[in-house]
DNA sequence: AACCTAAGTGTTGAAAATACACTTTTATTT
DNA sequence: AAATAAAAGTGTATTTTCAACACTTAGGTT
């Protein structure tokens, strides 16, 4: 098999962030001119890197991540595989893909990553050292690079069908939050109204939210009963 | 980068075939003696191979399964990528990588693809170019080459997930089929008994199964009616 | 003291899930 | 022809879950 018939992997992380304003996605976008929209808005894309040699698919998705926002030990978990001969040969993506890849033409497989990442505690502060990093709210991305829409689209899917079967809101969430915030939280991902009452009812039969001794502070309202996850009773995979 | 620091990308299937006698997986063993376990057995692998320069990674999976089975268009599904960099590295699995691969010590990551066929209608009869191929019980499935067993415990995973979310059920059953059988099969693969008057109700809920002018022949006993699924009633993903 | 804002709380009716046992139809045996 | 064997087919009562719905409370602000 000759070089120019090896094949690419690579990980592409859709890292989203939660806060009282909503669900984000974090997208970087290229400095480079060339490599923007017709009407000269700049492309955005999903962070993402090819694989090192010896570096498991995890482990990769880990490092792409900490590289570009510093932060470790994040909710990461392995979505889907997309492999398009075609998928990187899209004109809008080669001008840029030529001038930062040692061989461009190269075909590349991705593997997607969903990384959930709340956005209240700490605040990532993504390196920029891309161009430009941002969080854009799920509903207002546009056009991405390569197939970043579909990969985007299919982390969504995914993060919706794992929310309600595996517990992991909370990797979404502030340490300690409101019952109010936690449903919220289901609003927005689930796109879906609830009851408060009968949320509230469900939310009593899952033994891995508990109550504290505390109370919300400095809102001009009766202030709410924080609570938190712990972390033994909660049943992974 | 140079050739040896290339990395290789294959797709496994892990076809499922349903019939009265149970839920059987398809594996090949290598003709190769040194392939074999301490005591001589063979070993027994996933069918899978090598994904083609420009061949998308559900062409590929269908190709390799088509080259094993003569049998196209069943459903086949990917569920998800395995990318140990020491997952083709195992002692017990050096000695006949060496005799078939060009480059052996290559890192491979795989693509795992979930098959779904019903051996009551045809019997895929698995070409056997390779050395032996069986469908073989999955619960006496014993040790796998490299990481198929993982591979095969990730596919009934998603099995199961799937019979449930998906309609797929049809996928594993003849066309004509009674209530009892549909029963037999979600039991089977859920590993879990159902009432059956509490089944047949739900079942009458499901608009995609009808019911046919048709009643079993040949049986000693009260012939059950025969049912068959409508495809058009079918909601995909 | 009056007001604003979100928190917190129970009940009722409808729908869904569960538990459960006998009769029917055909082929086979005597 | 009658008896038998084997799985098919069928209904009801109970429990549990889900869905709808409105007022009171606590704290902060004016």
């Amino acid at each position: 098999m000759q070089p120019n018939e090896t094949l690419h992997l690579s990980v592409d992380c859709v890292l989203f962030g939660y806060d009282d304003a909503g669900l984000k996605v974090l997208l970087i976008n290229q400095k480079e001119d060339s490599y923007a929209h017709e009407d000269g808005q700049p492309m955005s894309q999903l962070p993402g890197d090819l694989i090192l040699i010896e570096e498991g698919l995890d482990d990769a998705a880990e490092r792409v991540l900490f590289e570009l926002t510093q932060v470790n030990g994040v909710y990461l978990k392995q979505f889907h595989a997309y492999g398009d001969p075609n998928r990187v040969k899209d004109h809008k993506d080669r001008t840029w893909l030529r001038s930062v890849r040692t061989m461009p033409d190269q075909r590349v497989v991705t593997v997607g990553y969903l990384g959930l990442v709340s956005l209240h505690d700490y605040d990532p502060q993504p390196a920029s050292f891309a161009g430009g990093v941002s969080w854009v709210d799920v509903s207002e991305v546009g056009p991405l690079a390569f197939d970043h829409n579909s990969i985007l689209n299919g982390a969504i899917e995914a993060l919706q069908t794992q929310l309600e079967s595996h517990h992991i809101s909370f990797e979404l969430l502030p340490k300690k939050f409101t019952l109010s915030q936690l449903q919220a939280l289901y609003e927005t991902v689930l796109d879906k109204k609830f009851d408060k009452r009968n949320f509230r009812k469900n939310v009593k039969k899952m033994s891995h939210v508990v109550p504290l001794d505390e109370k919300q502070q400095g809102v001009m309202h009766k202030p709410a009963q924080l609570f938190s996850f712990n972390p033994d009773q909660i049943e992974h995979d």
